[in-house]
DNA sequence: TAAATATCGATATTATAATATTGACTTGCG
DNA sequence: CGCAAGTCAATATTATAATATCGATATTTA
């Protein structure tokens, strides 16, 4: 119904609470009560409510009822729904060292639905190996296989140097987001989404708190 | 001088972006000139003058001039300065499986003086074993050896079920600070900082835009 | 030496998100 | 059957950060 303009008008730090939301909701204990109330999931996750009851608000359509609150499993499927949890979601990965080894082989994606499909390298002994059950391609087949295999994302790990290179091959075989862990900063067609994880930025903080500390 | 009151009024984005100032900066040849103007800073990185010299501001102890702008190296040293990059931190890895080893592994942790010394986990077959050189200790370790080894960072990169257990441990052992990969909401003592690298959070947001894109 | 200009730093404006407030609506209980 | 309590949703306020504007100043050049 307001579908439309909802999405629009979700802030992407609305959209990282969701996650938080949907853990909290998954832990709770729907034997004694299937409902919650937007207070006490506030007050549980140290938020306010008016903001709790607004991000709930865009991602379920079903409204909560005065004196009741909110059913939980409505809340649950309201939010996988809206993130796309319900609708897996395909992934080749660029850069199979060490860190992307450890995406390939972390489990903790499939409660997302991401199903990382493919690796791609250019390292020859790597190629045609299997990590953790997905195997290893040259990097050009990634403008072939990508659309074969209906993948969406493309995760970068390979080192900055490349990243843009890599980037560009990924796009040019249909990802339509680029989660990045390389410390660059790439470029883009518009209406293509780069999600950065950049340590950099993490350890900034870090060695921030750590320096005002010292005084 | 005005230092004080500087660190309490700088950002968390601000802070953020004092990494991408730095590495832009490096990359420039100061053969030809060692001066660099806001406003050139500004456009190549697409960011706003005014918010660049503001975060110069507070980086920097020296003033730009006018016609002239900032000394480059003088920028360069303000913010690894502030960054505390002239200051090695030291830090302990707890829980080395994939991603841990990943992490152990990194080499460009050294461009911000950030050494992890040593890794705790509880696994049996790992301990006494050395991962890229970094022996791997019982995490029972942890409160002897963190402050003899003067180490004021935590990494947690064990599973999310013993995340809150490890912090504790982490911060009995007198670290400052926390960085935690485990998608877990830790609660530490005031003054302790945690900064999150929570996946399930940036995975929202492509998952998020593939879902807008479907429409 | 005076005018032009690039650049700075400070300030004002706008946009956005977080927080607080208010009124209305169900339900349960006296 | 009506009143009190719990909860929602909408709105108003405040806080914060991004963006735009403006006057001051140092350097260059005519």
């Amino acid at each position: 119904m307001k579908d439309d303009k909802i999405t629009q008008l979700m802030s992407h730090q609305a959209i990282r609470r969701l996650p938080h939301y949907l853990k909290y909701l998954k832990n709770l204990d729907t034997a004694s009560n299937d409902r919650i109330s937007a207070a006490v999931m506030a007050a549980d996750l140290r938020l306010y409510e008016g903001l709790v009851r607004k991000d709930l608000a865009f991602v379920s359509s079903v409204s909560g009822k005065p004196r009741v609150g909110f059913k939980i499993d409505d809340l649950i499927s309201g939010i996988e729904h809206f993130l796309g949890y319900d609708m897996p979601n395909r992934a080749v990965l660029a850069g199979a060292g060490h860190l992307g080894k450890a995406l390939l082989c972390y489990r903790g994606f499939e409660s997302y639905k991401l199903e990382i499909v493919a690796a791609f390298d250019v390292a020859e002994k790597l190629i045609g190996s299997e990590i953790c059950g997905k195997e290893v391609f040259p990097l050009e087949k990634a403008r072939d296989l990508c659309p074969r295999l209906n993948v969406r994302i493309g995760i970068i790990t390979a080192p900055a140097a490349v990243a843009q290179e890599v980037c560009d091959i990924l796009v040019d075989a249909g990802v339509l987001a680029v989660w990045n862990f390389a410390p660059a900063q790439l470029s883009v067609p518009r209406g293509i989404l780069v999600q950065n994880e950049n340590m950099a930025e993490s350890l900034a903080i870090l060695s921030n708190h750590l320096t005002e500390k010292r005084r």
